[in-house]
DNA sequence: TGACGGTTCCCCCTCACGGGGGAGACGGTC
DNA sequence: GACCGTCTCCCCCGTGAGGGGGAACCGTCA
């Protein structure tokens, strides 16, 4: 029988991204949809679905208390995946220590989700960000790798890091993270001390270089 | 004839959410798809669509220079709709001034999505309030790739960027090819405007990307 | 209670960066 | 000869980046 999995997005778009690749595979099946957290519980009894895709941050109740929610009154509930468009996202944490299974990246490749959501149904939970940082990293070389945990880099300066590695201005993180671009320079000036880095540039080089951010 | 549409957004959920609602109409059709604006232009002479649909927010090069390029670059330049997650977010603003034909949120339902697409290929152009997101850069973006191969980079801006991407500075790059400071930065704006890069920062992640320096 | 690290934001300051021009020298091609 | 691309260098100019301070709030932990 195949997998069933319940969106909640608050986006059409993403809502519509989602069935369009799940519903591509043959084991997989969308059984429905809802826009908010608040309309979960209701859905999730209804449907008994497998597989919960949610959206870390809507409107009314975001994805931590509607998975807190939906774990606390449902019986046998469904796997949690929780959908997330940054990385690092602090709200991505709250949802797993709230009991979410796993996390998914927006911008993951079709076949990445659907590994994802096969994968949770399995009852694997999902590598967490942490992990995945110390995997990469083994693929570095071992220079900048002890030179990366040495960095020993905060959540948020690990964050802003990410972003400068992706080619954004201050600006631009600190509107991605929801903070002043004056806090984004305090972070910044402590990745580059910390790495020892001169500039952005050569921040971003030692990202590359031990494997915090991979290419390709 | 059908209107036919280019979708350019980074996080491949959303254009499989835009085709899947596009594609639902009879008299649209989904031409091709872009993850980066640095794509786009190539592709808009390649199929000729009626109406672009592109995120303002990409790495490498966002909606807005893109919008820029394919408005001077393009005979009979196809109608530009920007997507955008955020409500008055100030780069859909600059995108308009930039010569886009209207904007669309991307929390809007499908049947608005569709109506918004219908109107801006008819020449309506429409500047109701409203707004997306998304960001982030699809791993193994081939945009990244087909940039670089498009730059056709002389023998000088190759040797400049390969310095650019060990973290050296523009006196330093002089230093090392025994040339003058001002020499170095005019092919540093050529390797720029040649990659769609905002700073050397994009460039340098281009050249990750693209292969064209690898990770030790 | 107090100390401490993490996060947030503010000030002032300097300067490298990058865009906008222009220009001369060289070598190929038409 | 005229033309074009490449490489070299120059000017002015605005701004984003980064350093050096300080300060407030919070949770943890001794």
């Amino acid at each position: 029988m195949p997998i069933t999995v319940l969106l909640v997005d608050d986006e059409p778009l993403v809502r519509a991204g989602l069935r369009a690749v799940l519903e591509a595979q043959p084991d997989i099946e969308v059984a429905g949809e809802a826009a908010d957290g608040a309309a979960v519980i209701p859905l999730v009894r209804q449907l008994r679905p497998d597989v919960v895709a949610m959206d870390v941050r809507m409107p009314l109740m975001d994805g931590i208390e509607a998975t807190r929610a939906v774990l606390r009154t449902v019986d046998d509930p469904p796997k949690i995946l929780v959908v997330t468009t940054f990385e690092n996202d602090e709200y991505v944490y709250e949802a797993l220590r709230a009991g979410a299974d796993g996390f998914l990246l927006k911008r993951a490749r079709p076949a990445e989700i659907v590994h994802a959501v096969r994968l949770v149904a399995e009852g694997e939970s999902l590598l967490f960000p942490a992990a995945v940082r110390s995997l990469a990293a083994e693929y570095g070389n071992s220079a900048a790798r002890t030179a990366m945990e040495r960095a020993a880099l905060t959540e948020r300066e690990a964050a802003v890091l990410r972003l400068m590695a992706r080619g954004l201005s201050n600006s631009e993180i600190a509107a991605q993270l929801f903070v002043g671009t004056e806090t984004v320079k305090t972070h910044v000036s402590a990745v580059l001390a910390k790495l020892g880095a001169r500039d952005r540039t050569q921040a971003v080089i030692a990202a590359y270089e031990s494997g915090f951010v991979a290419p390709a």
